[in-house]
DNA sequence: GGCCGGTGTCTAAGCGCTTGCATAGAGGCG
DNA sequence: CGCCTCTATGCAAGCGCTTAGACACCGGCC
């Protein structure tokens, strides 16, 4: 007589258990004021009936979706890649799905802007990784009263998690100036026209200061912008190993995706790394390991997890209207491989 | 008097409009019934009060989520992060948010297997990409009536999409075999112990068929496995070309993370590509063009476009319980660029 | 003029939960 | 022994939509 086709609800669990709808939802769910004999009944028989609770109608009952937006500008690319699956595994621990905004820029056009009807009723929250959000985008979420979190970069009243871009780059600038380096480059990121994302600032910034605390000339013919594409990065080191004269002997990448496009120039050009050239990163790549390269490591999991732990926070304090929000960061870590060493000897030294 | 606080409901709309919510909803679903002037009523009233129809509403009414599940062994690699980005902007494009289930595997222990709780009313259709499904999913699947498409390989009594593996894997190799090279290794994938994923067998034997129609010998320490990493790729074709007398004048690898290990590692033992050693891939990775890799490419966004394609028909003919599962082939091209030249002359030909 | 088939619209019954409030017992207390 | 306080449970009103079926109205027809 069991209906094996229609999935059971929480009706039959109320019957069968004899008690009313109200008591199973309480039972299930963990709330007081339910006896122990009664609720420990009312799991058995929804065991029993293999029921699950529909999450539609959950959903409309109590207006959480337990789903999470996450916003990230190219999907594809690694680091947002990484860092969106880090983040999908902290928020299924913690009993939440994701849902995937890749707000892709199209061939023609700026990126995909986020709408109230991707989020409002749908999301409980938003992650957004490293993606200048737009005025409008800001009030929207306001509006539809969505906590966010940001990564990689800070929004006003809200909560975030990232690395010290600064620090990062300085330890990355200053290993090869502990080596011993004076002639250094410099390959980072174009500066966003959005103030909020200062990643490219920061590193450049840390790079600079560092060069200057030295007291080291500063070339800006030496400060170089990509588009974060290894390609980009490789053509520009082509360029710069062509016309510098004299050449650097180190060359600081603002990730490691630059730093493997500058490795691979490098070769082509006959350039040996570290022996001519010695070149740093930053990031961890999976492919650093293969490049040997020497790199500042960010820690992907730990940031997925405090976002999803910052995450949850504003939720649950939005409820209480109690929100403060948090910045979090997470350190960074100095990984020294084969693409790094002391200058070569040089025979003229130019110093006296 | 307007609540520019509380987000109108279908009611605000029917008041405003002096209809009912029946005839709202009619309208401005482009339902039938509805007549013009009403409708066009409706809509402009709704958009004054900048109606939106709430989603956990709609879906506990319709029994349908307009949100689908993608399937992915490892989301940050960079097939699988590629293929869901397509994926998103398919779905996009018809209406669907795509849900993010990230089955990688826990350091220790096999991979997450996807349970009832992450499908049931919670999604309208999966598509799997390239993971290998346990009996048990299967079941499962059927039993929470969730269409499914799989990418990369084939399920029973579901559409598919994919490239031709065999074809694929049969152009790289054919290519340096035209080139004049004799002396030709092949660096794939392990063999899944799963039936149904048959990229790594296919792919070899495109390779060993190829060899063996020219007549070629088959030496079995020159095909060699990976778990399709660059890493792994790298370690072995450092072993290969230690041990191996003669060497290989070219090698085909499997995937272009392979090939870029296999470079990498050539460069590394002082070896030139193409000069020494050719080298062919299969995908066109983002960084193939780096390598100057010569390749097969895939096309990811048209395996999306098919994907979600095929999905909307699978959840369209289920209503209708008549469903017909396809297999949609997706053409490879080989891309030639600088990895791949005719074998260096041998002064031992060894022939007469 | 009565009958009929369309249209356009409404009514109301779900969809399957959550939750505020009412209530029935069970003790504890004076 | 009556009263009050708690605790365990039930009742029922939502949550905001979809949709089958009822119904009114209209013109056309014999």
């Amino acid at each position: 007589m069991a209906q094996r086709s229609a999935p059971s609800t929480i009706v039959d669990v109320a019957k069968a258990a004899g008690v009313s709808v109200a008591t199973v939802s309480r039972a299930l769910r963990g709330m007081d004021r339910v006896s122990p004999s009664t609720r420990e009944r009312v799991r058995r028989v929804a065991d029993e009936l293999s029921y699950l609770a529909s999450p539609t109608a959950t959903s409309l009952a109590s207006g959480q979706t337990r789903i999470i937006g996450v916003v990230v500008p190219f999907a594809s690319r690694w680091y947002f890649a990484s860092m969106m699956s880090a983040i999908a595994k902290a928020m299924r621990d913690r009993g939440y799905q994701v849902l995937l905004f890749d707000v892709e820029p199209e061939p023609c056009g700026g990126r995909l802007e986020l709408t109230r009807s991707m989020l409002w009723k749908r999301v409980d929250g938003v992650i957004s990784i490293n993606v200048a959000m737009t005025e409008g985008e800001l009030e929207l979420l306001r509006g539809v009263h969505v906590p966010v979190v940001s990564i990689g970069y800070d929004l006003p009243d809200r909560s975030s998690v990232g690395i010290d871009d600064y620090a990062a780059a300085r330890t990355a600038t200053d290993h090869v100036l502990d080596l011993g380096h004076r002639e250094v480059a410099y390959i980072g990121a174009a500066l966003e026209p959005n103030e909020l994302v200062e990643t490219p600032r920061e590193r450049r910034r840390a790079f600079t200061e560092a060069i200057e605390k030295r007291g080291l000339p500063l070339r800006d013919e030496w400060i170089l912008a990509t588009d974060w594409t290894p390609q980009h990065a490789h053509d520009l080191t082509v360029d710069l190993m062509r016309s510098a004269s004299p050449r650097p002997t180190a060359i600081v990448c603002a990730s490691d995706e630059i730093a493997m496009g500058t490795c691979l120039a490098l070769t082509e050009l006959g350039l040996g790394v570290p022996e001519d050239v010695s070149v740093v990163g930053i990031d961890d790549h999976t492919m650093a390991g293969l490049f040997s390269l020497t790199t500042v490591r960010q820690d992907f999991v730990a940031q997925g997890e405090q976002a999803a732990a910052l995450l949850l926070e504003s939720i649950a304090a939005q409820e209480r209207s109690a929100f403060q929000p948090q910045r979090v960061v997470i350190d960074t870590e100095l990984i020294v491989r084969g693409s790094t060493a002391p200058p070569r000897r040089q025979d003229s030294d130019g110093s006296g």
